[in-house]
DNA sequence: TATCTGATCGACT
DNA sequence: GTCGATCAGATAG
């Protein structure tokens, strides 16, 4: 069965971990720079904002994370690591800043762009869009991207791109539940099993335990404050 | 104001 | 398996 405009924001308007499993198998587009992109989403994770220790609102809303707290249907896009952007799309009820992270899906759609998109590492194939970052990247989402409305034909309105979300079901597929990748502290551990992914999907990523970073005894250089320091994985 | 952390990725050994 | 890159935002003082 297949849902958009309305009925989208309406399947949206639960907790996230509700509508985490739902989104498996959906599919995302983005048109950015004129260039469309379409991504299977193969694995998501859910964030609970105030209740759920490894949620960015957490700890209560600020400038960064004021799209999180939006409507459900919003898209809240963030940067982390110096590099990276991931991509989220926010669910529950106006407020709670319940989102459903992307963190791999399968390119169905504009496959010369991602791979474009994803420069020197960027390759056809399962590992596309396998990773939050990497898929947030194949989609063309940035920073300015935050905020926008998912599936809801603003074409042109923004300037910077539309989203959409397709065929959404009314009940989730046949997935597997995990704790979520890379999250540090309580909300990493398996009081929160909010990871959902395809079996058997090759672009499913990894699982990575969220790394323990050494601190250097000594001072460090400003501004450089996370180098050299990543701790054992996998 | 200064310091430190982070929902990551990819190159290198 | 190990480790460096790189920066916005949160927090402590």
């Amino acid at each position: 069965m297949t849902h958009t405009g309305s009925a989208t924001a309406h399947l949206l308007a639960e907790p996230a971990r509700v509508v985490a499993p739902r989104l498996l198998g959906s599919t995302v587009s983005t048109c950015v720079d004129g260039r469309t992109v379409s991504i299977r989403l193969t694995e998501v994770e859910a964030y609970e904002g105030g209740i759920d220790p490894g949620s960015h609102g957490y700890r209560g809303r600020t400038a960064r994370n004021s799209a999180l707290f939006g409507p459900p249907g919003t898209l809240y896009v963030y940067f982390t690591y110096g590099m990276h952007h991931c991509a989220n799309i926010v669910c529950g009820t106006d407020g709670t800043a319940s989102a459903v992270l992307m963190r791999a899906g399968e390119v169905v759609s504009g496959v010369d762009t991602a791979v474009a998109r994803r420069g020197r590492a960027g390759a056809p194939g399962p590992q596309l869009a396998s990773g939050p970052a990497r898929l947030a990247q194949a989609l063309g989402l940035t920073l300015e991207h935050t905020g926008l409305p998912v599936d809801h034909g603003t074409a042109g309105i923004h300037g910077v791109g539309t989203i959409a979300l397709e065929h959404v079901a009314d009940r989730a597929p046949l997935h597997s539940t995990g704790p979520r990748t890379g999250v540090s502290g309580p909300g990493g551990g398996p009081e929160y099993p909010w990871r959902f992914w395809l079996e058997g999907e090759r672009s499913v990523s990894r699982y990575r335990p969220a790394a323990v970073r050494r601190r250097e005894s000594g001072g460090r250089p400003a501004g450089g404050a996370a180098a050299g320091a990543a701790g054992p994985r996998g």
